[in-house]
DNA sequence: TCAAAAGTGTTCTTGATACACCCATGC
DNA sequence: GCATGGGTGTATCAAGAACACTTTTGA
């Protein structure tokens, strides 16, 4: 079966820029193209919109598809439509960006996404089409939004320590943080929960495990209160 | 001629959300539809995509032909993918958003765009299609950004005076704001430069005229500089 | 002389920055 | 006992907020 239209259409993708961090590095999840055009170069997952599932949900089942990531922070970031953008055709790209933590990542990694893999993102390969483009586009937003929205969080396990908070916010914004001003700050929020619990790793003084309470974000967003780091 | 493909497409356009400023009222340009579906309801200036053609250059081409406007400040804004947002068919819109002077339309208005009209953003009619949604997005952008990027003389004429531009932003920010506060902080900026005019309109006393140093701005920004209302 | 908007400084409060030492643990 | 990262408080400085009166013009 087939579809014939008066004038020619460009043809519909969605690609998605996952960021995940870890051992204090942001990194990108990239597959291997298995097809022409750019066959064995690194590229961003994404794929075909259907003509009957909105954009998020295309974006989402790409996702699943090719690296079996599901249920993660996903938003879009910009449509990109240079004319010769794909060597095929004119191929319209709706980018969007995913937040994932690396160790949900790790489990269903073994089984679905055989071709996937995380690079630092100050270390890419080169990328296929005009991925890198959007990759620095989705860099950029990440950098801005993570100061005035608590979404660095996603990027984290559910407990985490000040510590790994503030490295986070270190490789995204890519600057050193004072330790003390960093703590001092994020706790004023009272969206940190401190638990019955502490993380011992390495030979040192075992540290506080926290989570970040999104519940009482919901609340106090909705009265016009503002996180800004 | 007609063309054809394995699968079905997605229509692409195009619609635009054009903000004026005048007397102290925030304004979006609305044209009202010719032909079904909704016809003679008010819409967002917009069309087709050509196949050649990239998004900017048809987000350009369609306000120059529905609204006669050119050469205005335009950025993308959002990709609207609801399934059923046109009851024809799947239809994408690249939402974009646009600032203009709204004395250097009027000249325009006459000649080509019978049926565009200017509405206050509190009043606007009921829209076509998800364009409430649209104009929605843009205004929440617009907020946001014109607090940390010099985006708000687009809507000014070259020279202005610091009344106008505190009504300007009051009236996109929606507060008032304090004369004072307000006078220190932009003219600290070092980025108004007076002018060796005056408006005088009404019976007291006259403004100094200003005009945004757009060149001095460029400069600071590449050090590093970062306007912040 | 009155109405109407233009113009102008200081005080107070708040948040940002800078900075150094003790603590708990594993080896 | 020593190396390693975890944890804590204060003093200074800069920016934001609050606030009221004089000036210039046209009618």
């Amino acid at each position: 079966m087939s579809h014939t239209y008066k004038y020619p259409r460009a043809a519909l993708t969605v690609d998605c820029v996952v960021f995940g961090f870890d051992e204090s590095e942001l990194k990108v999840l990239l597959i291997q193209r298995a097809l022409d055009p750019f066959k064995g170069k690194w590229a961003l997952p994404g794929g075909f919109v259907h003509v009957n599932e909105t954009l998020d949900d295309a974006a989402r089942r790409e996702l699943t598809e090719e690296t079996g990531l599901k249920d993660v922070f996903l938003e879009q970031l910009f449509t990109f439509g240079a004319v010769n953008r794909d060597p095929r055709e004119r191929v319209l790209s709706v980018a969007h960006y995913a937040l994932v933590k690396q160790k949900d990542y790790q489990a269903k990694a073994a089984t679905d996404a055989a071709n996937a893999e995380w690079f630092p993102v100050s270390m890419l390969p080169k990328l296929a089409f005009d991925h890198a483009d959007i990759v620095a586009t989705a860099l950029t937003r990440l950098q801005g939004k993570v100061r005035y929205q608590p979404i660095g969080f996603e990027l984290l396990p559910p407990k985490f320590t000040l510590s790994e908070l503030q490295h986070l916010y270190e490789a995204i914004l890519e600057t050193a943080l004072d330790k003390r001003n960093f703590r001092k700050k994020v706790q004023g929020f009272g969206l940190l929960v401190p638990l019955d619990e502490t993380q011992m790793i390495g030979r040192h003084r075992p540290a506080q495990l926290f989570r970040f309470d999104a519940d009482k974000y919901k609340k106090l967003k909705k009265r016009g209160f503002n996180f800004e780091l």
